[in-house]
DNA sequence: CGGGTTCGCGCC
DNA sequence: AAAGGGCGCGAACCCG
């Protein structure tokens, strides 16, 4: 029999399917010796099915939930995200964070770099015990027991109550998303290659036979475009030679940008539009990416949670976070299955109004549509005026005709401007800034120039160094201006994706099947699920996204609607 | 030749 | 329609 545990500290072992596992209490102390189990497995299943499921202290996903995928666990601590979030709250970005580089801190000893991300997958040779960094002879699960004592002690240190709760719900959030990415990786996304075939066929013509030749369609444009610029050989994916081209013609460029080439009258520049669309598609979503990325009709891309400083996801390989929309078709429920996609409408605006409780604010995003209510309230209805300034002011914009819309916006919404104000006021004086869960932006590095040295080196004002030194000023005030919006969205989004996960383990027993999370992108999420079972994905994914308000915003009357729907495929949805 | 940087564009 | 914030990625390009 093993000890009921509140927490249980697991490392899997180098080789085999053993590992080792530690009773600990709730604030990491030990509860009894170390076990070797010969089956890990079975002895994570057996925690999780008798009595309360444990929360698993690991070093890693990728270490210690990869190989017991898809024997899905509750909940865990993830010892490398979590020291990410305390080096960034401590002050201390982007020191290393892998189990053994926190254990060497902890020891006072040299502390190893981490790991390039991905050289694992590339390189036989690095196994994942390598990649915890932890010297040879330190026993990894001892490591894990210390290091997890000493991040909740950490973690204690956060004087004030209520941040101190909040920024143990990030770290459980944090946690959570890491056992969603790892689940998502493994089950992929539905893909099927026969719709994106079609798809391509349709827009570039069929496959090309020979390897990196031209799909149809692409040459064609391409023997237009040559045509259209006096006959001249030249390669239209060259930026340099693009412009030289032009200038031929008498046309003078200063960049090649769609949106420039829009205002450009001469015929060749609708044509490089086309081309450059039509490119792009075959380069980044063609054919070669679908050899490389989808597999047994799953796309199967790599989750970085918090790879973003925000606190957004990043994605490795695949582009995860990049699914053009004219592909979404091909993003299809397997026979009798169903899509669950939902967004959060104008999620940003939103949490600008919890974040800054503006009473005005708050009142318009109580409503179904913000913008709508904000144009009502102070833009004499002109919805495309009120969205323009908000997005300005959450974004530092300064330049167009938004001027008014901002002097607008400062005298109906005073304390939400004094908000994002205040934000961009610290950023530019070198200060941090943080998420509503404690998630902590870094600090002045090599992106901007040092403020102080400009500020107190006597420069005169005008001198081109001061100008330097204003605008990376400004520029970093844009920076952390929209990091408090765009972390807090974060947060609320991973505390989101923890709720709905765990609600969805309600239906892990179904006859029809599991239904399980197979997209998440920033603020919107889907579900694939039997479709017997769809209708109960949608009231779970409602009741989780009001947890998560609760969880994050406590009593707010703002409203962050995610908004399900029931789809066959990914396009239809939207 | 390979690695790092720049540009441009896909997504939010 | 773009512009302000955050990314990943591919092709071209630059440099040692």
């Amino acid at each position: 029999m093993r000890p009921i545990a509140p927490r249980v500290a697991l490392a899997p072992d180098a080789y085999g399917h053993g590992g080792r596992l530690r009773p600990l209490g709730d604030d990491g102390a030990p509860l009894g010796p170390a076990v070797h189990v010969a089956d890990l497995i079975a002895a994570v299943q057996d925690y999780e099915a008798t009595g309360p499921a444990p929360r698993w202290v690991w070093a890693s996903v990728e270490s210690a939930y990869a190989p017991l995928l898809p024997t899905r666990v509750a909940r865990c601590h993830d010892l490398a995200s979590v020291e990410s979030l305390l080096l960034a709250h401590e002050g201390r970005f982007g020191e290393p964070r892998s189990l053994g580089a926190a254990w060497a801190r902890l020891k006072g000893l040299p502390v190893p770099d981490d790991l390039p991300v991905g050289v694992a997958d590339a390189q036989d040779s690095l196994f994942v015990p390598d990649r915890l960094r932890l010297p040879a002879g330190v026993e990894a699960l001892d490591a894990v027991v210390d290091v997890h004592a000493d991040q909740l002690r950490r973690i204690d240190t956060i004087a004030d109550p209520v941040r101190r709760s909040r920024f143990r719900l990030l770290v459980a959030a944090e946690s959570a998303g890491g056992l969603v990415a790892g689940e998502m990786a493994r089950d992929g996304l539905p893909w099927r290659t026969d719709v994106h075939n079609a798809l391509l066929t349709e827009l570039l013509g069929p496959r090309p036979r020979i390897a990196g030749a031209a799909p149809p369609r692409i040459a064609e444009l391409a023997g237009q475009l040559h045509d259209a610029l006096g006959g001249r050989s030249f390669n239209p994916d060259s930026h340099t030679q693009v412009l030289r081209a032009f200038a031929e013609q008498g046309v003078r460029l200063t960049s090649t940008k769609t949106w420039y080439l829009r205002d450009i009258a001469h015929p060749a520049a609708a044509l490089l539009i086309r081309y450059k669309e039509l490119a792009r598609l075959h380069a980044a979503h063609g054919w070669a990416w679908q050899d490389t990325w989808v597999h047994g009709g799953r796309f199967r891309p790599e989750y970085v949670v918090g790879g973003v400083v925000t606190g957004r996801w990043a994605g490795r390989g695949g582009g995860a976070l990049q699914i053009p929309r004219v592909l979404r078709g091909a993003v299809v429920a397997d026979p009798g299955w169903r899509l669950v996609v939902a967004d959060a409408a104008q999620l940003e605006p939103r949490i600008l109004a919890a974040l800054s409780q503006d009473a005005g604010l708050a009142r318009s995003a109580a409503a179904g549509d913000l913008y709508e209510a904000l144009a009502t309230a102070a833009f004499q209805g002109d919805r495309a005026k009120a969205k323009l300034g908000l997005l300005g002011a959450m974004y530092g914009q300064t330049s167009g005709d938004i001027g008014p819309l901002l002097a607008t916006l400062r005298r109906q919404y005073p304390a939400a401007m004094a908000y994002v104000e205040a934000a961009a006021r610290t950023g530019e004086e070198g200060g941090i800034v943080r998420s509503r869960l404690g998630r902590t932006c870094p600090p002045p590095s090599s992106d901007w120039l040092d403020l102080t040295e400009t500020a107190g080196g006597g420069e005169a004002p005008g001198t081109p160094t001061d100008d330097a030194g204003a605008r990376s000023a400004r520029a970093r005030g844009r920076f952390t201006r929209n990091f408090v919006i765009q972390s807090s969205a974060a947060d609320w989004a991973l505390a989101l994706l923890a709720a709905l996960r765990r609600r969805l383990t309600a239906f892990d027993d179904a006859p029809q099947g599991r239904p399980h999370l197979v997209f998440f992108q920033h603020d919107e999420i889907i579900v694939h699920a039997p479709a017997e079972l769809a209708g109960h994905v949608c009231d779970a994914i409602v009741e989780a996204a009001e947890e998560a308000r609760g969880l994050v915003f406590g009593d707010t009357p703002v409203l962050l609607p995610l908004v399900p729907t029931v789809a066959h495929t990914y396009a239809e949805a939207k």
